[in-house]
DNA sequence: TAACCTTAGTGTAAAAAATACACAATAGGC
DNA sequence: GCCTATTGTGTATTTTTTACACTAAGGTTA
């Protein structure tokens, strides 16, 4: 079937960029091995075309579960990228989107034009096709700003999870270290920290205090003039 | 002449909110009236098709230029909307961009699908074709949280400004009060803007030191870590 | 079971930044 | 020369940020 416009069009397409922590806490990034030219089996992100009246988020959403089996994650827009030469196939408008997630919790499966799907850490990427090492960047970029105006960093970790985890965080994310009692001191202060009646378990040393992140309390806050700020 | 793809592809679009100061000092947006339909003869955002091989931006850029005949300004990509019902043509994906001019330096004209071209206040837009109401809106938040980051303000005014001048800028974008003695002191402190040797002429009333914004300096001052955040 | 290793958890003092606030100086108009 | 309007300036108070070190408690091991 063949489709026919008076004016020629760009082609439309979404890509991810999702990020996660893994286990050595390192900043991680998903990707797919493409199965198909151009760039056949170099690593790229997930996306592809979007669809004849589909959504742009939409879109996203629903590349990112065809190629890795990833669903459920918050996107946020980041940037559309329009250089003319930046597919080979011809003028391509690509709208880029960012999401964090925690590996724990997905089991990545390639699938579709994903020959392979799997988590890379930042310091070491491969070469990525397209633009999409520019992305990469632009998204880390974004998450950086994003992170300290707004309480996006929880996205990362488990749902329960200790200070020090949350620290660390924000140490990895923003390449800096963070006073370990000040630190505590302002998050604790926010007051948009649950304090769970439950601690951690198995580890060889005193059990930190688990914590829940309250959105509630945080959408409350928001309306009165609050600042996350970190 | 007629376009054939393999697969269906949604239009792709740039507009342009375009903010500026007026004499009185309100926040105005530059907009066009639509000549053709849809939405003949309703106020729009300066904006149009993407040619082949266009870059977004240079996109944005002609068709300001056809439009208004607004030249030369700084865009900043804003967000991109791709609802596939916000135009009634058909699915259509629109880059926004946003800059920040100052009208006095500008001769608005109108041109090609703008029936007519000018400035309104931000208080009172006429009711906008497609989610150009949206998108004006984003700009504005987008802006107010920029401007607080980013020496974009000096923008809006004259090259050679008092320090008055922007401070009512930053009252008005940010739509809260500054002291005078304080605002004063933080933005000197910031060692970017040149003392001139020169004083506002033609006042009735003691004449006001002008100044400039130092960008070679800002540049400098970026790498070593500095922060504008006013 | 005691010593050991590792990380959790806590408070205070000093420095820096933000805020609140009022009056003399000066340009042009009358 | 007096009036009006706006410029330009300093200090004291409060708030926020920073720097910094030791005891508590789980699990491991000798």
């Amino acid at each position: 079937m063949v489709h026919i416009y008076d004016y020629p069009r760009p082609a439309v397409t979404v890509d991810c960029v999702v990020f996660g922590l893994d286990q050595t806490h390192y900043l991680q990034v998903l990707l797919i091995q493409r199965r198909l030219p151009p760039f056949k089996g170099q690593w790229a992100l997930p996306g592809g075309f979007v669809r004849p009246n589909e959504a742009l988020e939409e879109a996203a959403r629903r590349e990112l579960q065809e190629e890795t089996d990833v669903t459920g994650l918050c996107l946020e827009q980041l940037q559309t990228y329009g250089q003319p030469d930046r597919d080979p196939r011809g003028h391509t408008v690509t709208v880029a989107f960012y999401a964090l997630g925690n590996l724990w919790d997905y089991h990545i499966k390639a699938a579709t034009d994903a020959k392979e799907a799997r988590w890379w850490p930042m310091k070491h990427l491969p070469e990525l096709a397209f633009d999409h090492g520019l992305i990469v960047q632009d998204a880390i970029s974004t998450l950086r700003i994003t992170i300290r105006h707004k309480p996006i960093g929880f996205e990362l970790l488990p749902t329960k999870f200790t200070l020090t985890q949350l620290q660390r965080l924000y140490e990895i994310v923003l390449a800096r270290p963070f006073d370990k009692r000040n630190f505590r001191k302002k998050l604790l202060k926010l007051d948009i920290l649950i304090s769970l009646d439950e601690k951690e378990t198995n580890v060889p040393h005193r059990a930190a205090q688990l914590y829940q992140f309250d959105r509630t309390k945080y959408m409350e806050r928001q309306k009165t003039g609050f600042n996350f700020d970190l």
